[in-house]
DNA sequence: CTGCGGTCCTGAAGGC
DNA sequence: TGCCTTCAGGACCGCA
């Protein structure tokens, strides 16, 4: 499940392999997975590669191709189609990029501009500030864990990022955002920005699913690295608690009881 | 406006 | 063994 580190390191790999390529043709396997006319990409040079929160952008000479992987989306670059290939981009030096998803939630997309990416601000930009961070809490009376997943008011922070943050930070991801004390709203600032820089620099998480790959097929390895996520049943890594498993706003998460407060 | 629960999709895993 | 149910999850939609 791609969240920021993983498309990041996605967004990456393109940003070296495909730019000032040109797009020479471009098959649709699964309608679903193309909104817009994929004739209006071809002919076009890839200018830039671009993330904004889990979205990677590819420019355009005169529009932009958007691609959201959702949970089981993959960008492989010269591989092997397979079940699952949903789109084929092909470029003019015979280089393949393969679109796949097993769940067909992920897609691809044609705009003319960027008005439709509206996000709050990238974690690990300057633009987060710890400031903004504590505003944004305090104003709020969702669970502190709701608060970090919500694309339009924090970029790119999925499920196994919101609750390796919330565990560093020790918080319970069940508090309601606005009970935080100053104290903590620091320390859970601080995890946020640690766990995303961590996910960047071990390539992103491949998790039980293994859904997740990078340009080249080969996985992430943060997964060696979470200390929650996906460990129900298991010994607190900092405290002699288990790690339990709760559903929040229908999600599965994962925290210690014990030593998250 | 906010917050919630349902929905999309497929395969894995668990129950009987 | 085999069928059926449940679960996983980002973002969007509709409803209270």
């Amino acid at each position: 499940m791609p969240e920021l580190p993983e498309v990041e390191t996605i967004k990456r790999g393109l940003e070296k392999k495909i730019v000032g390529l040109k797009i020479k043709s471009v098959k649709v396997l699964s309608a679903k997975n193309f909104i817009g006319d994929p004739q209006n990409i071809i002919g076009q040079k890839i200018t830039a590669v671009d993330r904004r929160a889990k979205i990677i952008i590819l420019k355009l000479e005169i529009n932009f191709l958007l691609i959201h992987l959702k949970m089981t989306g993959q960008l492989l670059l010269n591989k092997h189609p397979d079940k699952y290939t949903r789109v084929i981009i092909e470029f003019n030096n015979q280089d393949k990029l393969y679109f796949n998803d097993l769940r067909k939630f992920g897609w691809m997309k044609v705009v003319k501009d960027l008005k439709s990416l509206k996000f709050g601000p990238e974690p690990l930009t300057k633009n987060f500030t710890q400031k903004y961070f504590k505003n944004l809490l305090g104003k709020s009376k969702k669970s502190i864990k709701l608060i970090l997943m919500d694309q339009e008011k924090i970029s790119g922070v999925g499920n196994i990022y919101a609750n390796e943050a919330l565990f560093l930070a020790g918080i319970d991801p069940a508090r309601k955002a606005s009970d935080l004390q100053d104290k903590e709203i620091n320390s859970l600032y601080l995890s946020l920005k640690k766990v995303l820089q961590q996910g960047i620099l071990f390539g992103g998480t491949s998790a039980k699913d293994e859904s997740y790959r990078n340009l080249s097929g080969e996985k992430g390895q943060m997964q060696k690295h979470l200390r929650v996520y996906e460990k129900e049943g298991q010994q607190c890594f900092r405290c002699q608690g288990k790690i339990k498993k709760i559903k929040l706003g229908g999600r599965g998460t994962y925290y210690c009881p014990a030593c998250q407060k």
